[in-house]
DNA sequence: TGGCAATTGTTGTCGTCAACAACAATCTTC
DNA sequence: GAAGATTGTTGTTGACGACAACAATTGCCA
């Protein structure tokens, strides 16, 4: 594997196209070290695995979570409404009800006021699986914690705390 | 606990279905407000759009971007190689390099040592393209000091430096 | 008051992206 | 030399963002 390596060759011959094994922690990423988007990203993959990982057993996405948690605090939202808040999409966000109405969690209620829009509610269901959903994202929480260390999740949560 | 606090409700009463007209700044967000996935979310999309519009006019999209640097910092890398370092899907950079190729600023050489795989390099079109490139990604890391500011946007990749 | 523009939910398409699975060609290892 | 692993490729699935079009309904205003 590695072992190539060791021997004294040429560090890189490029100038055809053969090239000796190379290392995955030898690579350069040259100006990305430089570019927040890109270590945003990668942060962002992991954070999301371990949001899905920690609630698999509960079958919960981040979006999912998201809706859930905003109608929770919000009874009686617009669907229009939520979408806003959450930069959703309106389109995607008739699949994602769809699917959360489906399991249950969440009910369209036909607005009186206005005709057009769904009044939305979580049950009596959705009520206490929400709970057990903000206890699993702590656990997500204090994984992130573990990764990136307290006080780092905490100026982290300070920096970006203008795009919620 | 956490979720009877939803409840709370001090304007809003909403049994049933209706309810009155509500602003978007005064929707609660709840318990998303703790959680750093979510605000770091928002914040990639943010950054990922100003980032396709800055390379907009050179059609190039960050993941573009991170695959020509690393192979222009690192010329001979096989596919895989360039995968693992991205964490990208072998599957995914096949097209990712299709599309490259077809415009000219990447080439696959077939490997001597390695007949399987592919020893990739940039072209000299590539090279030049990539420079411009770069010059336009300063410009959009402008973007991303002004928006948080230079210090947060400094500790930012402090931060996250580990998951480059 | 009547008509027209705007809004809301819905359906559909398109393109990006992560996650898999399967495959042929080619190493590697025993 | 045979068995297993690796590399590039093709394909599928599903989540997701961005648009466009549509019917029903509301709001506006002349």
């Amino acid at each position: 594997m590695t072992a190539s390596a060791a021997q004294t060759s040429p560090r890189k011959r490029t100038g055809n196209g053969a090239a000796r094994r190379i290392d995955a922690d030898e690579i350069r990423l040259d100006a990305l070290v430089g570019h927040a988007g890109y270590a945003v990203r990668r942060f962002q993959i992991w954070i999301f695995q371990d949001f899905i990982k920690t609630l698999g057993d509960v079958d919960i996405r981040p979006t999912q979570y998201s809706v859930l948690t905003v109608i929770g605090a919000n009874p009686g939202l617009s669907q229009m409404a939520v979408a806003k808040r959450l930069g959703i999409e309106r389109a995607r966000l008739v699949h994602l009800l769809d699917s959360l109405e489906q399991r249950k969690l969440v009910k369209r209620i036909k607005s009186k006021t206005d005709r057009r829009s769904h009044a939305l509610h979580l049950t009596a269901q959705g009520e206490t699986a929400l709970a057990k959903f903000k206890r699993l994202a702590v656990e997500h929480e204090r994984h992130v914690e573990e990764k990136i260390g307290k006080a780092n999740r905490e100026r982290l949560l300070q920096i970006l705390g203008g795009f919620t």
